[in-house]
RNA sequence: GCCGAAGUAGCUCAGGGGUAGAGCACAUCCAUGGUAAGGAUGGGGUCACGGGUUCAAAUCCCGUCUUCGGCUCCA
């Protein structure tokens, strides 16, 4: 879109134009800000006590269509700060006042809220502003740096699509304003081109194909946010969490395992219980006094393993592992599929190391992580998680630079592309974020090293150094698919359900002409010599026809399905159907049943996952 | 948690103040079938839940729960 300026423009334009309709519609409409975001635009308004419906969107689109008529043109103008301010008491915007005020002090809206950028106040940090610019169309006058196209005639097509709340300038603490999205593209061809590919986007929604697939299921009696694996989906669960253990336990970690629940105390001395107010699942002991809760992560009961005796320099790294869930009492709004969910199953990982051994470790796991997601042909985003100066975070402000430097070196040397997310960090250190985009290009956070100088002091955790010291170990969290959970759900939509051999629940399904006892026996035959193999194989005997059976199996994008009727029994051959991603990269040319199994088990084993989605 | 939308059969949905419909799925039977839907018959719903309005509520109103799109938070 930044290069696409003329598109930026028009949709930056339609902002305005639909604050300039609800203007007129709602004279006492409070303005936000109104950006420009991927595929169109939105405007945070505030309508006092009354609130906007979908239901208004016909009566909004029919005023943007007029101001579009009447092709206004885009003036631009400047006023001195004052006169600014003058101008947003006068017109009775508070926000737009603020904003102005927060200019005039400071030079920024209050550092780094999308303000500055998005309403385009340019401003040097720290420099205050005297100047500010402004448009306007026809009787609508708004703060704002442009550019604008030159008319309202000029805006190209442009549908409002849904409102919802937002928090005044991000912050929950704030207002909630009324945010209202709506897309905007240069021509009609364009927006439904666009609203085309949202259709087909939903089809890989992983719910949906969660549902089709026969993957997971939400059950009301057992809870929202705790999905529930059929034998389909647990497959995958296995399958992924045994690679992502087989890779950490080749590069030395060791698994572990701890209970599920533990006593409040334990988070108290982790820095947790003051941090995460609201999420705690608490347990209730009819037994003792003792006050139990759910566990929300696992760092803390591996630190009692590491802290469970005296450790020396020569022992680190220690490396454990475990792969186990956690929960969390995520809000009712927050759940989502199986990005979000309150039942968690982490690949965690908790490492002690010496200050030297850092840059080491992490360059270690970066590799880990590029492997993983490699294989499984999943792009992701990396986002260096820094700090901000928020008072919100433990330790040492001094090893906090540190650590993050390190980071920042582990990735340049990695030769990745990176951003910084500043205010991103744990409350206990900086992480490296591995980001996956799920089919509506929502952005899920999954594998995750994390620095963390602060846990390891506050339980007191020591190793004997070669001078004979005693020191506290710095402790590395990693997780490689991040939850399986989230994983899955950017998995299952990057793959629309198309999984590689070795990961599909059903690998070979085996379809029955007829239930003759020759067919059925040579069935079950094949059958057996594929389970001997360790690959998962069905037998379809249901009573249809066989190109209902071909159906089915390609419903369930099954990779191989094998149709035995007379003909295979007589020559003991078989003619493979061949999922067709899976069939560009494999030689499937063999027709013997140990063939074609053997094929079947290489590709498997093979991890391979070229497909041609 | 907040703003908006929605909840009708296992699934996808239609209907709508006068006690419910389709397709698929499921079951039974017929058909012995050859690489993406063979045919017939049948079972299945307190129309999310709880209140209210009404002679009458699945339909209108209120509340709760759940789901969806965002915001905040996050693996």
């Amino acid at each position: 879109m930044e290069n696409n300026p003329e598109l930026y423009a028009m949709r930056h334009s339609l902002a305005h134009i639909m604050a300039t309709a609800i203007v007129r519609l709602w004279p006492n409409v409070k303005l936000g800000v109104g950006p420009v975001v991927e595929n169109g635009f939105y405007y945070d308004i505030d309508l006092g006590k009354q609130q906007l419906s979908e239901d208004e969107f016909d009566r909004i689109e029919g005023e943007m269509k007029k101001i579009i008529a009447e092709d206004q043109q885009f003036e631009h103008e400047t006023k001195s700060i004052d006169e600014a301010i003058a101008w947003a008491k006068e017109a009775q915007q508070p926000y737009k006042l603020e904003l102005l005020n927060d200019l005039s002090r400071a030079g920024t809206t209050v550092a780094k809220d999308l303000d500055t950028v998005e309403l385009g106040l340019q401003a040097d940090k720290d420099s205050k502003v005297s100047e500010v610019s402004f448009y306007r169309n026809g009787g609508f006058l708004d703060l704002c740096r442009g550019p604008h196209v030159e008319s309202t005639g000029r805006v190209g097509a442009f549908k409002l699509m849904r409102v919802s709340g937002a928090y005044w300038r991000g912050k929950d603490t704030n207002p909630q304003m009324q945010r209202i999205y709506g897309l905007g593209f240069a021509s009609e061809e364009e927006l439904q081109a666009y609203i085309a590919r949202l259709e087909e986007a939903k089809k890989r929604d992983h719910r949906r194909l969660g549902q089709e697939l026969d993957l997971f299921v939400i059950s009301p009696l057992v809870g929202a946010g705790l999905p529930l694996f059929t034998p389909r989906g647990t497959v995958l669960r296995d399958e992924l969490a045994r690679y992502s253990q087989q890779m950490l336990k080749e590069a030395g970690w060791q698994n572990v395992w701890v209970p599920h629940i533990a006593k409040q105390d334990l988070y108290e001395v982790s820095g947790h219980w003051a941090k995460f107010g609201d999420e705690w699942l608490k347990v209730e002991s009819q037994e003792t006094d003792d006050k139990l809760v759910m566990k929300p992560m696992n760092c803390p009961h591996h630190q009692q393993i590491y802290g469970s005796r005296q450790r020396s320099y020569r022992e680190l790294p220690l490396k454990y592992m475990e792969t186990t869930t956690v929960y969390r009492d995520e809000k009712a709004g927050e759940l989502l599929g199986l990005a979000r969910v309150r039942s968690i199953t982490q690949d965690d990982s908790h490492t002690f190391c010496r200050p030297d051994q850092i840059h080491s470790l992490m360059s270690n796991l970066v590799e880990i992580v590029r492997e993983f997601y490699s294989v499984l042909d999943l792009p992701l985003k990396v986002r260096l998680s820094f700090r901000d100066d928020a008072d919100s975070y433990l330790g040492d402000q001094k090893l906090w630079d540190h650590a993050q430097q390190i980071l920042k070196e582990v990735v340049d040397s990695a030769g990745m592309k990176y951003y910084i997310g500043e205010g991103e960090a744990a409350f206990y250190g900086p992480k490296i974020d591995f980001i996956a985009t799920d089919a509506l290009g929502r952005e899920l956070q999954v594998a995750t090293p994390q620095l963390d100088f602060v846990q390891p002091e506050r339980f007191g955790l020591k190793y004997t150094d070669e001078d004979g010291q005693e020191k506290t170990p710095v402790m590395v969290h990693f997780a490689l698919m991040g939850s399986i959970e989230r994983f899955l759900a950017a998995y299952i939509e990057h793959t629309a359900g198309r999984f590689p051999v070795w990961l599909a629940p059903e690998q070979i399904r085996i379809i029955a002409v007829t239930d003759q006892d020759a067919v059925a026996s040579f069935a079950k035959k094949l059958q057996d010599q594929a389970n001997k193999l360790g690959l998962r194989a069905t037998i379809d005997m249901s009573n249809e026809s066989v190109g209902k059976k071909i159906r089915n199996a390609e419903l369930m994008k099954v990779p191989y399905s094998v149709v035995i009727g007379e003909k295979e029994v007589e020559s003991g051959e078989v003619q493979p159907r061949i999922r067709k991603d899976i069939e560009v990269n494999t030689d499937h040319s063999a027709h013997t049943i140990d063939e074609f199994l053997k094929t079947v088990a290489n590709e498997a084993k093979s991890r391979a996952t070229k497909t041609s989605l």
